[in-house]
DNA sequence: AACAATATTTGAAAATTTTCAAACGAATAA
DNA sequence: TTATTCGTTTGAAAATTTTCAAATATTGTT
């Protein structure tokens, strides 16, 4: 297989599992470009190589970099705006997810605070109050267990990786 | 605020919730319809408590069904499906989040083999060979953690809750 | 300040997903 | 067997999302 292939195949995959993700699909395509590429790329190129008008890839790249997955690089000399993924995409990647997760947590605490709150306590009422705090429960637990992935990972094994290879360069926007 | 109330707004809580996971939200209204419920509801209950056609509902519910997050129960004498939320639906949602997790430990071992065994070898392909062993050891100790807290939850923590109430009846199909 | 290059926004078109109503099929009861 | 009661499938309508092309805004250069 052959390197545009290979890039194109990676760029198709990642699509797919945006998709599947609840992303679009887009979203999905940018980040596998600038995973794959070495150096920053600006808009027109990104634009370019996924065959795409500017105006989309301009609103997916602004969306991918609020939630820190990529991030601007600033080139001597140059007007264009250039990306990159950041520095730990994976571990972002999972902390945006832990923290929607945490969403839930909330949820389970609130519908339990309310089923309770219920003048004429029933069955349903009880049913849900359980059901609620099953929830609270699951999703505080999920919590703590996925702060101390990321926490071993950022402290432990990426830095392990990075000792490896060269650092990026290029200062941020 | 009244019973109906918050279950509506549970309802609409998870419609939103499955929608960001990139699911259908009619998903999240079956689900959360069922948590809320004490006994197994028919399609007809539960088509008409969300004012939905039974023909979107009967597709969905097949489909939470073999993600198994619902289940069908068979009740004596009566000939209507009924279903119910599964015992350890948060566990079994968790699950199913850590096997589409997989696919992306399996993607980067992929992709790093295959930008490997690209012949001419330059900047890129090392730098995508790099990035995807990152990748493919990330979720490979993601996996790790998920299992591990999922076994926990099952085994310690699950078990002690359901000693506080009712076990559920009726037969599965 | 005026111009040139680039990025963003916008409104409409295209594509996709969701939903419904009705037809169909399967299973049970009479 | 026939009728009845559900559940599922289907094709079209409705709603939503994605994408584009063009207009607008922003930034840097002369």
């Amino acid at each position: 297989m052959t390197k545009p292939e290979i890039i194109q195949n990676l760029i198709n995959a990642y699509a797919e599992a945006y998709q599947n993700l609840g992303y679009s699909s887009l979203m999905g395509k940018i980040v596998a470009l600038l995973i794959a590429s070495p150096e920053p790329m600006s808009l027109d190129e990104i634009s370019g190589e996924l065959q795409m008008s500017k105006g989309p890839v301009s609103q997916i790249a602004r969306k991918l970099k609020e939630h820190r997955l990529i991030e601007k690089v600033w080139i001597p000399g140059e007007r264009k705006d250039y990306y990159r993924a950041v520095e730990d995409i994976f571990g972002q990647a999972f902390a945006n997810y832990a923290s929607s997760m945490r969403r839930n947590q909330r949820l389970g605490e609130e519908f339990e605070q309310l089923s309770k709150a219920v003048p004429a306590q029933d069955e349903q009422t009880r049913h849900l109050a359980t059901r609620m705090n099953e929830m609270k429960l699951f999703y505080e637990m999920m919590d703590e267990s996925n702060r101390a992935f990321l926490q071993n990972w950022r402290d432990n094994v990426k830095p392990g990786l990075e000792e490896l290879q060269d650092e990026p360069a290029g200062k941020q926007s």
